[in-house]
Parts: C-alpha cells; sequence; structure tokens
DNA sequence: AGTATATATAAAGGCCTATTTAAAGGGGTC
DNA sequence: GACCCCTTTAAATAGGCCTTTATATATACT
C-alpha cells in the first residue's frame, strides 16, 4: 500500500551539556570576541562554530546548549569542539562535558500528497487551524513526538530523543495515513 | 530643637516561615472552604486569620510568608496559630515553623511639615516627582530602609527587619530634617 | 468609593528573553 | 518575483518580570 519510500532528513539536533563547574562568560568574552553575551537581553553566552555549523549557549553554571547539528553525533562533537576551544583559550575546565541530546528536528516527504482536511478529522490529538498555520500539528504517544502535516505530503518532526524515534514516528504516520485514506498518489 | 515627638506605629509586618515539608494544598482546600487557592493564577494558598487579622501564604514546598500583623511577636503567633490550626484540620505537619521576619511597614508622624522640594534638592538618594507620586522616596543607607516623606510631616518607613530598624531609621531622617532646616513647626 | 501612581518583602509558577530547524501561507518592502 | 518578517512545534539553559498578600502615605482620575 505505501506507494513511496518517505525520504527523511535531520534538520537539527538540540543537545544540553555541563562540564559541572562555574564559567567566568565575561572572560571568554574577552577571549572570544566573535561570541555574543547581552547579559541583560538573555544569561547565555553565543558561541558559534563554522564546524559543525552550530551556535552553542554557554551559561555561567557550565550548563551548555548546542542547536543546529545534522546528527547526533555532531552534536556531540560540536560540544567538545566548543571545550576544546575555550580550553585553548585558556579558560579552565576541568572535566570533559556531559552531554544528553534533548530534541531532534526532522523534514520529511511522503512522496504523495495529504487529504488535511479529513486527516484533521481523521487523527486523534490532531489540531488544523490553517488560517493560524498551514500545518496540521499531531501528536504522537509512542514515541512522544509531534508531527506537522502539509498538504505537500511533506512532515516535520520535533520531540524525538533518538533518530531512531524519527523514523518510528515517521513510519507509525504513514500506516496511518494510507490505513484511513488520507494519502494521494498522482496516477 | 526636635519640636516634637514622632509618632511611630507599625502597620504590617511580613515574615517568612517553612515547616520544612511538602504540603498538599488542595487537602488544605478541603478541610478549609475558607482559605483561597486558585493555582493557575497563583501558586499559593491564602489562609486568613481573624486574630491576629492576618493574611498567610502557604506554598506546596512547606514555605509560608505571613502579612499584615502589627508587630514582630503577632507575626510570630499567626503563622504558629496557622500551623496549629491545619493540625487540628488533620493536616500532617511534623515540625514546627522556623520565622524569619522580612519586612516591617511604619507609619510616622513627625508632627510638622516638610518642605518637600527643598528636601528632594537636599537629601541624598531621593526621588522626588510629584506628578508620578506626592511623597519623596529616601533610601538610608544604615538601617538599610526606604522612607516615602510627605508634605504633611508624615513618613512610611519600609524595609526594615526589626522594629528597633524603624525607629533608629526615624531618628537619623528627623535629625537630617532639622539639620537642614526641612521641617516647618506652626509658630 | 474605587482605580492608578510608589515602597519593601518573602514565596513559586508562568511567561518572556535567546538558540536552532524544517514545513507553507500570510504580510510587507524593494 | 525576490527578499525579509510573522505564524507553529520541540527541547535544554537562566535571568527578569509578572502574579498574590499586607500596609501606611497622598495625589489624580474614573
Amino acid at each position: 500500500m505505501p506507494q513511496t519510500k518517505p525520504m527523511v532528513s535531520v534538520e537539527n539536533v538540540v543537545a544540553s551539556a555541563s562540564v559541572e563547574q562555574k564559567i567566568d562568560l565575561n572572560e571568554i568574552t574577552t577571549k572570544f570576541p566573535d561570541t555574543e553575551y547581552h547579559p541583560e537581553q538573555f544569561p547565555g553566552l553565543v558561541f558559534r562554530l563554522k564546524t559543525p555549523r552550530t551556535a552553542t549557549l554557554i551559561f555561567r553554571t557550565g550548563k551548555m546548549v548546542c542547536t543546529g547539528a545534522k546528527s547526533e553525533e555532531m552534536a556531540i562533537k560540536a560540544v567538545n569542539t566548543v571545550v576544546q576551544k575555550l580550553r585553548k583559550g585558556k579558560i579552565k575546565i576541568k572535566n570533559d562535558a556531559v552531554i544528553t541530546v534533548q530534541n531532534i528536528v526532522a523534514a520529511i516527504n511522503l512522496g504523495g500528497k495529504i487529504h488535511l482536511e479529513k486527516a484533521a478529522r481523521t487523527l486523534p490529538r490532531s489540531m488544523y487551524e490553517p488560517e493560524q498555520f498551514p500545518g496540521l500539528i499531531h501528536r504522537m504517544l509512542d514515541p512522544k513526538t509531534v508531527i506537522l502535516l502539509f498538504a505537500s505530503g511533506k512532515l516535520v518532526c520535533t520531540g524525538a530523543k533518538k533518530e531512531s524515534d524519527v523514523y518510528r514516528s515517521v513510519h507509525n504516520l504513514h500506516s496511518l495515513l494510507e490505513e484511513k485514506n488520507l494519502m494521494i498518489y498522482d496516477q
């Protein structure tokens, strides 16, 4: 029944990390002038890497948030690179970061159109308000993710903690759409 | 030189307290229907006493805030009464509350008028914007309190942690006003 | 008679700030 | 038409501000 194989592309991985130690953000600003730090606006310092192209927020507490990586592995590599650069800049950091992937965002193309209006009436835990946002928002229970469905047959899956959760979510939803006859394939 | 003795009246004492134990606020609501608890609006439950006439905020964490007492002693008595009432209502509370007075507000009448405009130019750490608020706001460093001065010769002292801080603040300010010739006494 | 203005103070929960990313539809400027 | 911006979703991080309670004081405005 599935006419096509979904194309899945991980677009963003968010990971939290901690070096378990207080960090002087002003010192980082001095040694890394290209960082952004506006404490009156936001308490975190923004440390950008060209490769992997990411933005890591560094907090006074030694906790960090890395965003923008294209895979779990690259997110981990990015945090380790940031810590390595800080150390080369003579910022004393005793321990390596303990890293946890917190969220994975993926773009998916099912290869066929979706009957959104019908899906809104059929899928449970769904919200569809086209004048507010063109996508249908569907909350999947297992894995616990949120999937945005578009009439074009494209999806956005977010909330996954592992890349395998993305694949499982897409498979579950695709099966459900086929089953309920909500997919429209050309000829 | 002080033509009159200031009349000092403690109007409000705020104390924080803790019974060092989690409390089920919904259970209190059931057993004390006259309490106010609207968690979507504010996380604390409001427990009012007729004597001493006070309002005590009770939090999930077992921490409390008692307001409205007319003396340090009454604030302590109010918190102990609240804990006693909770226990009589079969709310299990193992330890007595550890109480700390956090703020004392007092109303004072110096018995003579104050030349506010001149005081605004003379007193350090003062703010006077009559179109915004009719009182002059003066920050005293020792004791660390804030005194509102009104042209009528009345004052409001707030921020004190002990009743003696109120008396010291008033004495300091009164002396300063006399010294700088900012007081105006009838005939 | 109420509202607002201003002062201090504790409590805890909500929301804002900022970071990233895709999707598609609306708006605006050039 | 090509750019921006906005809309929505998730997630961590951490400051700031708001909510509520009480209280005197004194102005202006509904």
